[in-house]
DNA sequence: AACAAATTTGTAATGATTACAATTAATTTA
DNA sequence: TAAATTAATTGTAATCATTACAAATTTGTT
């Protein structure tokens, strides 16, 4: 996904796509890694030097709000950040800290239709041990 | 569930039981209210002037370790506990912040068995608006 | 009672997030 | 194009939930 196209998307949420944001919505789109605040601070302030924390929070902050990222908050302490904003759930590793993507097929999950309630969002988190973490625990 | 009860329980939890610990996990069984630390808070100071916010974290810890209780963070920053650890869902209101629980049909949701993870923990969670604040913001 | 172990307390530290005012950059107007 | 206005960014301080830690208290045992 190229500068063009993040601008686009940008404009498309009604974000005006200032050189940071755009730089910051690279780092989610192409990573895809769930980061936390400061894995994108720790990244891009090698590129620009200059960059506020506060900046980083205020454009994740208007990213959620325009609806264009998804907040995870299957963390204890802290939020990650997700540019997929499909529907899918997510594994965290008690080990390792990572999180997965868990993908469904489209009949694995229906989620019941709430009377009562209007959903904006639904999320599906796990928590367990990754293989990874698993096989390292066999060595011991 | 009177005292006894209680008492019982923690013991089968390898919990010993102490008064603090049971007027603790008294509250979250009576209230079922999905409360966060400084609601159990406020409601135990009054019966015991001397209780520590610390004995409060590490006695619910304590709780989460031994499987009494279970963690629920749909919240943005701060923990909720349930002393339910049955399978059911949430549902946060993003107005009034209340938690209800979301019960399902046994069959209408059927979570994947993830190979490649070992999965202690599954939690359903949704956000939006609840019916009571759907209903208040029609009054405007 | 004397001792040891477990529990509870109070205070300080940590760390993620937000508040806010000042600065800089971008856009509009004259 | 220069001045004026608006928007974006920055730096610092404040907030607040949670944890660290050592002292004090309570409980259980010899
Ligand atoms: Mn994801
Ligand atoms: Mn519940
Ligand atoms: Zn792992
Ligand atoms: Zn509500």
């Amino acid at each position: 996904m190229d500068m063009k196209e993040i601008a686009m998307l940008l404009k498309d949420h009604g974000i005006k796509p200032s050189h940071h944001r755009m730089k910051i919505y690279e780092y989610l789109v192409t990573h895809r890694n769930h980061p936390n605040v400061d894995m994108v601070y720790q990244e891009l302030i090698q590129e620009i030097p200059t960059l506020s924390k506060t900046t980083l929070y205020n454009t994740l902050n208007l990213f959620l709000n325009k609806g264009l990222v998804q907040l995870i908050t299957i963390a204890e302490n802290e939020m990650h950040y997700d540019a997929d904003v499909s529907m899918h759930g997510h594994f965290m590793c008690k080990e390792c800290k990572k999180i997965y993507d868990i993908w469904f097929e489209d009949n694995d999950i229906v989620l019941p239709d709430l009377k009562d309630f209007a959903v904006d969002e639904s999320h599906i988190y796990f928590r367990g041990t990754c293989l990874a973490c698993l096989n390292k625990q066999l060595q011991d």
